[in-house]
DNA sequence: GTAATCATGTAAGTAGTTACATGATTCG
DNA sequence: CGAATCATGTAACTACTTACATGATTAC
């Protein structure tokens, strides 16, 4: 089965694989929890939704919607299903990295120390936050499966990895602007 | 001073800080050390480099080239340093995160356990191999202060900086690649 | 009654990638 | 002598963002 939909098309299926969604909500979810590790706007989730369909990797159903248009709930098919499990196994194509914190951090000898010390420390705080809200939400999943066991199947499994990898990112991105505020300050 | 460039164009005024180059060569390090955290195609770098100058903050200076064309060598203006120590303290644009593994564990719950650990496994080699390389390139750079001591205004600083930041990051990586291979593998 | 939410859709613009064309020099 | 490297530049394309237009329902 070949397949050739963008990045953001697997990103879609992963969304709707846990139950069909419409592009509305999809576009809100878009922040949390799949922004977390993929983010996108409505006017892209839009034609996106468009091509999946007419790949024949999502359905449509339309139903009354509160505006001038039918509202319209995608599911994935089970060859889409097909499609996302097997690109799961691909290797990452190499993505550019862009990271504008570190970049500010490779150029933060042209900038007075102090300033530079003070977006550090305010970074800090938004990582600390982040970290005790990821730490909620996987006690929160975790909670739901009263013998501690994730079958590999289930959609949790899924959210519990990508929760544990978020809680040592901003685990380690805390240190370092930590670190780097201590730096500055000698 | 307000200065209204892309993130790229600081990402390339980083670069030239350090030392006057050509749109290749700044095509070329885009992947080394400045790919570590911002990337960039030659396509997207040579217009850049023209605006940059456009607005004051490169200077240019033409050589005889190889080519058809003359060699053309970038520099920061003053003007140019302080536009990009003043973006260094500014607080970062809220990026769009972009994550294809983590996407993949996002969605590991539809794919064969088995594929899904090996392209794990294989990922975990890549941080493996990356973090040796970074630890390498630390000492390089230390071992060129003897004191221990890299001052605020030396380049060095932000490179050392990025460095261990890089460091945390495969490593975690890494990590949470042979945690998640062997949750797969019950 | 007005603001927020739900929900669709279009269009314009920016950012970034890929591919192409040119041609001298250096290395094996 | 052919391949890789140095070095410029253009054009077409894809991906993504922002802004706009429409309008019913719900909450305050």
């Amino acid at each position: 089965m070949r397949v050739s939909t963008s990045t953001l098309g697997f990103a879609l299926l992963a969304l709707l694989a846990k139950g069909p969604k419409t592009a509305y909500e999809l576009a809100r979810r878009a922040n949390r929890p799949l922004g977390y590790f993929w983010s996108a706007r409505y006017g892209q989730i839009h034609p996106q939704l468009r091509l999946l369909a007419e790949a024949g990797l999502l359905e449509v159903e339309a139903a009354p919607g509160p505006g001038p248009h039918d509202k319209r709930i995608f599911s994935v098919t089970e060859a889409g299903m097909g499609a996302l499990g097997e690109w799961v196994c691909q290797p990452p194509r190499a993505e550019p990295t862009r990271d504008e914190m570190l970049l500010k951090a490779y150029a933060v000898w042209t900038a007075r120390p102090a300033a530079a010390r003070g977006l550090l420390l305010a970074q800090a705080e938004l990582h600390r936050a982040r970290l005790a809200e990821y730490e909620v939400i996987q006690e929160r999943v975790l909670g739901s499966h009263p013998d501690g066991q994730v079958p590999h199947r289930d959609p949790d499994f899924g959210s519990l990895a990508t929760l544990r990898y978020g809680i040592g990112y901003e685990r380690n991105r805390l240190d370092w602007c930590e670190w780097l505020a201590a730096q500055l300050d000698t």
